[in-house]
DNA sequence: GCCTGTGAACCTTTTCACAGCA
DNA sequence: TGCTGTGAAAAGGTTCACAGGC
């Protein structure tokens, strides 16, 4: 089995387990007992040598000449992921974004629970989200700490994310995803993901003012 | 001058303009003539010599000793990334997330329109969201057209988004953002480009389970 | 024969460090 | 002196190609 143990994983890895992930959830939908790196690869969207790189950072977990056990392998990204726990999450903000977010029913279900909803503006607050309703943010420490929140969602105008995200942090929350579109600083031992429409669509529109292709691109094949 | 004139700009540096832009809008506003790498680099939450690398792939915009002039800078790179012309959008998908999208006044304004809303439900259709009301799927191929759309937003559920695609791509769409959590294949002349948050969240649980920080996270400097 | 696991080669990206110009 | 622009070094990520077990 090599030198494997424990070695630490790629952040590029780290970042496709969610769609092994979930790849896997759709062949164990189809009933397939094994997949290989092949078939795996072509679900997520990615080749077979990266299949095999990433997953061999997690262990050996295939069988050569067959493939990988779905349920096996499914259960050890799960836990490798957290997803066999729960993540409740409170969302700040309570416009268009936020309250999409917070009806979202995308958010893989398992485990990412949004449990609180915060808004500051007056006319917000007390208002119905689906289950939720929307409370005033100077409630956030409290609710962090009785609902064990570990998520911070910000989905805030830009010009709000900074001290959202310094609120977040003193109520003692160590995970954010940031929506609003703008750098939020934070302590070296709190994580940061941001998810910039503006940026992606600019992106694109970067590459096609050239006629040229984004990304490997490599993710072909259809028929047509 | 070096060697500059038309080299190709890395995907990584890419990425990065819209944050430069962003942050030049910032200075902008604050009435800076002049910026340096490390402002900027403060700005974006990226590091100095990153900036002047990235910024070198455009051309030698600078002044020794001085910094960037931050109005031309601002021009060059909406340039580059086509910020100075129109790029009208299209979004499938009327639930809470195409609404919200629709309604989103995010979008760095500038150029990405949305003049389109789609969706097959016959409860959606006619429905008003905004300024837009809900058109049927069917009339996609004429609604690009004739307005010209460049950009498809796809925000259905995993099922839908591959027969959307499919549909947006023989419509004449070439650049794709994604918000369904499912991979899709398009032909390699199309851009596609991925906004997942059940795997931000994924991501973040990953290091949250073992106290580490995804990234540099060297996004620091906050006093406290 | 089939498919995994993995060194080694390769390519991209980041960082360093400093020459060169204002 | 201050700050850019950029080669060169280092780090990180991807792909190749094949040994090795089923």
């Amino acid at each position: 089995m090599g030198h494997n143990g424990r070695r630490r994983i790629p952040e590029a890895t780290v970042a496709r387990l969610p769609l092994y992930y979930r790849s896997l959830i759709d062949c164990n939908e189809r009933d397939l007992a094994t997949v290989s790196s092949d078939q795996l690869a072509e679900l997520a969207g990615v080749n077979a040598a990266k299949v095999r790189k990433d997953l061999s950072y997690l262990g050996s977990y295939g069988t050569r000449g067959v493939g990988y056990d779905v349920e096996y392998l499914l259960h050890e990204i799960s836990r490798e992921l957290g997803l066999t726990q729960d993540w409740p999450c409170v969302i700040v903000g309570a416009g268009n974004l936020g309250a999409a977010l917070a009806n979202y029913r995308g958010f893989g279900a398992r485990g990412f629970r949004i449990v609180g909803l915060v808004d500051d503006a007056s006319d917000k607050v007390g208002q119905t989200v689906g289950e939720l309703t929307v409370e005033p943010m100077h409630t956030l420490a409290n609710m962090v700490n009785e609902r064990s929140i570990s998520i911070g969602i910000i989905a805030t105008p830009a010009s709000a994310a900074q001290p959202v995200a310094d609120a977040l942090i003193s109520a003692g929350i160590r995970s954010v995803l940031n929506f609003a579109p703008a750098v939020i600083s934070v302590p070296p031992n709190v994580s940061v993901r941001k998810v910039d429409l503006a940026t992606e669509l600019q992106i694109l529109s970067f590459y096609q003012l050239r006629g040229l292709t984004s990304g490997p691109a490599l993710v072909v094949d259809r028929p047509a």
